[in-house]
DNA sequence: ACGCAAGTGCGAGTCACTTGCAGTTGTGGG
DNA sequence: CCCACAACTGCAAGTGACTCGCACTTGCGT
């Protein structure tokens, strides 16, 4: 599990469109395949490898090399909110970046054009197009500093 | 290894600063604990358990035993620049934070004052006090940027 | 200089993948 | 429609980065 470079912006609306993608980058869409992409397109939030094979009943070194291979064709990509096993979602499927606090160990989604400015900043300053898509803003969250201050 | 919150900004100048601080806090300076200190000290820069286990002929456990104690008391910390090992350096000692680039895997050290328009932007919009010191800022460098945009 | 909790080395264990391999299965070509 | 075969699969073993249990050792307050 490398991590991605940006890939370039593919959109799902929703499935089809993404075993479309799949298809014309000359990539079988299989049994195993299939239930990965469904399950990642189902779910609320990102998802581990290992819970992906649990409730699918596949073998986790099945459900790894489709997510590595979805994602080095661009469509899915992992991120680390913390300590723990890289957590997967379909591009253009409801993109969200994170903020996790390392007081109380709780993550937020935050919309990513309410980044941009930050983003805008990076960029002029250092020349870097920044994405918090694969490791999360850490920071304390209000509460914490607060108690953190006190 | 957890992430640990900010600890109240301990700095110092040399080793004996540390050394004077972690007698304050009940804990030992053992010889093992000592040339862990002093490989932190000396490195240009932040350093893996293995490696400094290796240099020091020690073994892992008991690296990453005084690695975590270290800084649960505040006096280290460890960041994280891509997949692989965290990565330990003394707080206050030519404090960095990181961006690395996923196209070439190269990272650069930025001076933490630079980014803080970046942290008061993200204080105002969401109160989250953020730092880099745990998750390297993740972004295509220029030249990257320039030949994924080709 | 002694007692004993903190710290140590060693070995085994865990978690999150990763790889090798032999068998199975989508898919384009006939 | 069927066949060839590369893509894909499950299983099992391997790897990297820690983490833990245990018996032995050592820093340090008294």
């Amino acid at each position: 599990m490398t991590i991605a470079p940006h890939a370039p912006g593919l959109v799902f609306d929703g499935l089809d469109d993404a075993v479309e993608a799949l298809r014309r980058r000359g990539l079988r869409l299989s049994m195993t395949r299939q239930l990965v992409l469904e399950a990642l397109f189902a779910a609320p939030g990102p998802l581990s490898a290992e819970s992906i094979a649990q409730r699918l009943r596949l073998v986790p070194a099945s459900v790894y090399r489709n997510l590595e291979t979805l994602e080095r064709h661009g469509l899915l990509r992992h991120v680390h909110l913390g300590h723990g096993p890289g957590l997967y979602t379909l591009v253009g499927h409801g993109e969200q970046e994170y903020i996790c606090c390392p007081g109380c160990g709780t993550a937020r989604t935050v919309r990513p054009e309410l980044l941009d400015p930050v983003r805008n900043h990076i960029r002029r300053r250092f020349g870097y197009e920044v994405r918090f898509t694969h490791f999360a803003l850490v920071g304390l969250c209000p509460q914490c500093a607060r108690s953190s201050a006190a």
